[in-house]
DNA sequence: AACCCGTGGGT
DNA sequence: TACCCAAGGGT
């Protein structure tokens, strides 16, 4: 079998106006549909990203709240970013947004970029985004290529190469730009995502309600429900992690992720990933030694998280603890903290150590309500 | 090219 | 349970 994908050349479909009717008469309600400002169209896609929509809309309103316009943005500090995009997870979309609204901010003086070559340098701006922001806020042709179009596509010319190949990818880029509505490029890209998100679904598709049924050839042939086409993921691992609540004073230890990498910005109580032949107690001290240099008291087990990434998973052994002696620096952390019950709401945490920290007050609620 | 990067929902 | 998938980008 040759690994080339199959060559492209099938007759053109002619799909723009179905499409666009139907889209016109069955597309949803979104706020950031509500609007032609492109800063909020930027925002919108940014957090898109391998998001679903009914996961993005109440952090789209947070997000404007805090920061209502590219100027504000620009001018906040990176840790208010992580704070309000706390929990939407891929932190280093926020962090490359806040990136972007710097350089617009001062470079183009607040003005979102409308070419092709000024937005695709901005940080967080690969070429879905770029043809979204461009298409959607400025009605300039370009097409966009994503999980949604991908499957409208593969299946409305049966198409079985495996779509997780580039050399596929970049046929299945100009497929969508042979098909692109042009002069109606925002209303036509959103088209084919919704038909994608509503219709033409990953899980038995809805194709008697679609409108390109009589030409989608994978519905001929009886083949949608295998495409597209993916090269199978590998197995993930999962680890054992040992996390402190270090006490002192009547204070906790938090500590900084560094800026880059898995949850980079983000504050955590410190931890250790268990070794072989390592007991989580150890763990745990050994975790917060390389965190902060300190040594701590292991007192009880405190609770139990488990989580799953995308490419591993993890459960967290979390215990109370109290600090024994040495001074604590920022060692494999970036920075560290340490804060009052009351003040870890003011911090980015992760989902699981959000999670640690919710109990955490949740417990000295009940003391309260006890006493 | 292959891998890294979060989280929630669906099946 | 254990996968898959989502309006992808960076390295």
């Amino acid at each position: 079998m040759s690994k080339k994908p199959n060559p492209p050349k099938k007759p053109p479909k002619r799909i723009g106006k179905k499409l666009l009717a139907w889209y016109h008469a069955n597309k949803r309600d979104m706020p950031w549909r509500q609007t032609k400002d492109p800063y909020c169209i930027l925002l919108s896609e940014f957090m898109l990203q391998q998001t679903q929509v009914d996961t993005v809309i109440p952090y789209y309103h947070h997000f404007l709240e805090a920061f209502p316009t590219v100027h504000h943005l620009a001018r906040a500090p990176q840790d208010k970013v992580l704070k309000t995009w706390e929990g939407l997870g891929y932190y280093a979309r926020a962090r490359n947004l806040h990136k972007a609204a710097k350089a617009i901010s001062l470079q183009y003086d607040g003005t979102v970029p409308d070419t092709y070559d000024e937005l695709q340098a901005l940080p967080g701006f690969g070429p879905y985004t770029t043809a979204a922001v461009l298409s959607i806020a400025y009605n300039k042709d370009h097409a966009v290529l994503d999980g949604n179009v991908i499957r409208v596509l593969t299946r409305l010319l049966n198409i079985h190469d495996d779509v997780t190949q580039n050399a596929v990818k970049k046929q299945l880029w100009e497929l969508a730009e042979s098909l692109l509505a042009k002069g109606q490029a925002g209303d036509y890209n959103q088209a084919v995502m919704e038909l994608g998100a509503t219709v033409c679904t990953p899980k038995s598709p809805n194709c008697q309600d679609c409108p390109l049924v009589t030409s989608c050839d994978a519905h001929q042939a009886g083949t949608q429900a295998s495409l597209p086409v993916k090269a199978k993921k590998k197995p993930r691992p999962h680890h054992m992690l040992g996390a402190g609540i270090v006490w002192h004073k009547n204070k906790v230890l938090i500590t900084q992720r560094p800026e880059n990498g898995l949850l980079g910005g983000l504050w955590e109580f410190p931890a250790g990933t268990q070794e072989a032949d390592e007991t989580l107690q150890e763990t745990c001290s050994r975790g917060i030694k390389e965190a902060v240099g300190i040594d701590i008291q292991i007192q009880d087990r405190f609770r139990t998280v488990k989580h799953a990434f995308t490419h591993f998973s993890i459960t967290i052994h979390a215990f109370q603890c109290h600090y024994k002696n040495g001074k604590a620096q920022a060692l494999s952390c970036d920075t560290f903290a340490w804060v009052s019950l009351v003040e870890l709401s003011d911090y980015a945490f992760s989902r699981t150590s959000r999670k640690l920290a919710d109990f955490l007050q949740q417990n000295a609620q009940n003391d309260l309500f006890i006493k």
